[in-house]
DNA sequence: CTGCATCCACGCCGATACTG
DNA sequence: CAGTATCGGCGTGGATGCAG
């Protein structure tokens, strides 16, 4: 390890990865495609209908850069009306033990903080 | 596990851990701290030479946030010039472990992306 | 040296209406 | 159903100057 270069943002693995999953949202669509669905696709209606407090705008545009950066499928079904129906990369799928673990650590240290 | 309940944000241990650690700078932060200075304090001024690239302004913010979360330690010592010195606390450093499979995630899955 | 205050521009994001 | 288009407010962050 060590190979990230924290003076340089360009060549740091750890700003790249941010830019890729650090958004306020990524993680919880990453979350409920790999766990809260057992993998399997989700239309967007239902993505839209679990995440209800992301505006569609932004769920669009969440889900069309996940797609870009490789972490999800995007797989668009030719019918009236249009289904499209979004499911884990593999690239994706390897983030989810990480995120297991930010839950476990979140769920581990919560004493002081006092939530609203 | 799957205590996470993604369907209301303020149950959901991963949005709190997100907004912990969420931002754009905050993971780079702790890593620094924690890696890159082998867990030895660091000066608030050293901090802002390696990150140049974060203002001083928001760096300074998102010392104090992470402090009001309790991932680092804020030492000020009563001289002129003042000093302060950071540090991770342990929730701080048993974040490090997920920092580093975050990074070994991007390195073996940066194929398709081109970085400009 | 460290941190705060002010100002200001830019970008994000929600709301809404519209298209195929 | 699954997006796109447009507008507008508000928050975020950079620059600068000041304080302890």
């Amino acid at each position: 390890m060590a190979r990230t270069i924290i003076e340089n943002p360009t060549h740091c693995a750890l700003t790249h990865a941010m830019n890729s999953i650090g958004s306020k949202w990524k993680p919880l669509i990453i979350y409920l495609l790999g766990i809260k669905s057992d993998g399997l696709p989700l239309r967007f209606g239902r993505i839209n209908a679990i995440l209800h407090y992301i505006s569609k705008r932004v769920l669009v545009e969440q889900l069309k850069e996940l797609e870009t950066d490789g972490l999800i499928i995007r797989k668009r079904y030719k019918e009236i009306p249009p289904r499209v129906e979004y499911s884990l990369s593999e690239k994706g799928r390897a983030l989810l033990p990480i995120l297991e673990n930010i839950c476990e650590w979140s769920e581990n240290h919560m004493g002081h903080v006092t939530f609203e």
